[in-house]
DNA sequence: ATGCCAAACATGGTTTGA
């Protein structure tokens, strides 16, 4: 079983991008990030054509997440608890295959510091207490997104360019680690200990070709999944296409 | 220190992204 992430800025802006890669990679579940579209114009009919099922979490023109799957996928939960007052569409969660999949947007954050970088923290805080009731149930869980946080020095391209930026702030790669300590396993880094391993490059300072990444979209696995974990990537080729987004899908395959 | 690019919304230029 095969489950992405990719955060496809745009997705109609992207659609072509999107369908060339998922007739490709053909994954079992993609998680999507920064639709960037209310639910009416999500792009159900082409989405279908492709195979896949569609369960929808938009807004307009910012945010927005997806989970799209060849096998139906019962809804669990729209929105991270304790958000009574938010109305940013970032979190959207499902079952499908017998597992229990968590789509995520995290906050960006910047500037800092300001009310952006505060409502990252307090995003990462609640669904820092969400993730632990997920472990408690001891089912197999993926959490799947753009963190928007750079775990590691070998994360980023720069630790200079990045020294003023939310992703890569001692605070948010705290609050990633109290997220790693509860126990879940970082999929990448299980099968890619040391490394660049980046997912993505900004449009602008010629960061692809000089290859000036990110890691910022990651899969955190529960321990029971963790265990099924057969191999983790990025499908960097897909920064190189016309028109891409300036993520690359990232994913995971398990056994089962 | 700033612009560099891209998308949405709008239809000129701002906001957001990371």
């Amino acid at each position: 079983m095969r489950i992405a992430t990719f955060n496809i800025n745009g997705i109609n802006a992207r659609l072509p991008r999107l369908l060339d890669w998922l007739g490709e990679a053909k994954p079992d579940v993609a998680c999507l990030q920064e639709l960037k579209c209310p639910d009416e114009r999500f792009p159900h009919a082409e989405i279908e054509a492709a195979g896949y099922h569609a369960l929808v979490h938009g807004q307009k023109s910012w945010n927005g997440v997806a989970i799209l799957s060849k096998h139906e996928a019962v809804e669990t939960r729209r929105g991270l608890p304790g958000g009574d007052d938010d109305e940013q569409s970032r979190y959207l969660e499902a079952a499908v295959d017998g597992v229990l999949i968590g789509a995520l947007y995290l906050p960006n954050g910047n500037p800092i510091p300001g009310p952006k970088f505060d409502y990252k923290l307090d995003w990462m805080a609640r669904l820092h207490a969400h993730a632990a009731s997920l472990l408690a149930t001891e089912m197999p869980v993926v959490l799947a997104g753009d963190y928007n946080v750079c775990p590691t020095a070998e994360d980023v391209f720069s630790e200079r360019a990045m020294a003023d930026n939310a992703l890569y702030q001692p605070e948010s790669r705290a609050a990633f680690r109290a997220l790693l300590a509860q126990g879940w396993t970082d999929a990448i880094r299980a099968i890619q200990p040391t490394g660049r391993a980046y997912t993505f490059w900004d449009y602008t300072m010629g960061a692809w070709p000089r290859d000036l990444g990110l890691r910022i979209d990651h899969l955190l696995l529960s321990p029971v999944l963790a265990d099924r974990l057969v191999d983790a990537g990025v499908d960097r080729q897909n920064r190189a296409a016309e028109k891409a987004s300036d993520h690359a899908p990232t994913w995971i395959e398990i056994r089962g």
